[in-house]
DNA sequence: GAATACTTGACAAAAATAGTAGGTTATTAT
DNA sequence: ATAATAACCTACTATTTTTGTCAAGTATTC
């Protein structure tokens, strides 16, 4: 259960190799296609919101490519999710500009909502950087 | 994103309504049906998973209905989920029994990993007892 | 102008979700 | 006995979401 789509598991690698350019080496779809075994074709539809959200620049051309638009301390793991998923929301009810109806009467509202709150917060916690030097780890056994 | 669906939802709030008659009041599916909004067949469905991974009983006949097989505090909203959509896999890779190939090179394995075991680990810690008692609350803005 | 590389929109197979429908079995009360 | 109640079981299906592919276009460099 809670299970990511592929979109948003090829979208976190994606960014981690393009955060390996930082701050000014273009890598190319083909690039991030063959090190991470994710179509081309795919990983268009993928970067393209991701550069319409902001979080990277592309550069057209020979030599061209995609670039982080700030530092991979600056982008966490759930500003990309939020961009290729929307955000946290365990039920639908608790999207934002989705009304919940029965929240009041509904017991278990306030328990997905903080569910919700504490995956976000941990999202919120894991930038790039971690991932490129590898630091999750030391994370996972504090 | 992480979405939770309607079964495990619907499933817990069942339960909610199950652990209101703990220890001994039989609640019917269609008490249930009636209070969550939730249509009888559906239900069924979702309690007959229930009842055979022994977390409730039944008992036919009038006056018959669902009980709990273990005391509010002994039940967790992990352990309802767990039998409802399986165990917390934010990549199939991660699921029990797939091996995952690429493990070793996958540099966000890990934090999927950490993720599920933060998730699970908060929805280990809150029980039938603490819904019933409005004690989400309290939780959250702790 | 040829090659590179991103851009865009449409389409489609496959899987998961969210249920319905209809009949069966067990128990209780009359 | 039999009627009523309530759980049990299996199959089916429409819809939505996921997971991609495909084809054509635009911008840039050499």
């Amino acid at each position: 259960m809670l299970k990511l789509s592929t979109k948003g598991q090829y979208g976190v690698r994606a960014m981690y190799e393009i955060a390996r350019g930082f701050p000014d080496t273009p890598v190319t779809i083909k690039e991030i296609s063959e090190r991470q075994d994710v179509s081309v074709a795919y990983l268009e539809q993928i970067l393209n919101k991701l550069r319409k959200a902001g979080i990277i620049k592309s550069i057209k051309g020979p030599g061209g490519g995609y670039l982080l638009s700030a530092s991979p301390d600056k982008i966490s793991i759930a500003a990309i999710l939020n961009e290729l998923e929307g955000p946290v929301a365990i039920t639908s009810c608790l999207e934002p500009g989705e009304g919940c109806v029965r929240a009041d009467k509904c017991v278990t509202h306030l328990l997905w909502k903080a569910l919700g709150e504490q995956i976000e917060a941990f999202l919120n916690t894991i930038t790039l950087k971690h991932l490129v030097s590898g630091e999750v780890y030391k994370r996972k056994r504090k």
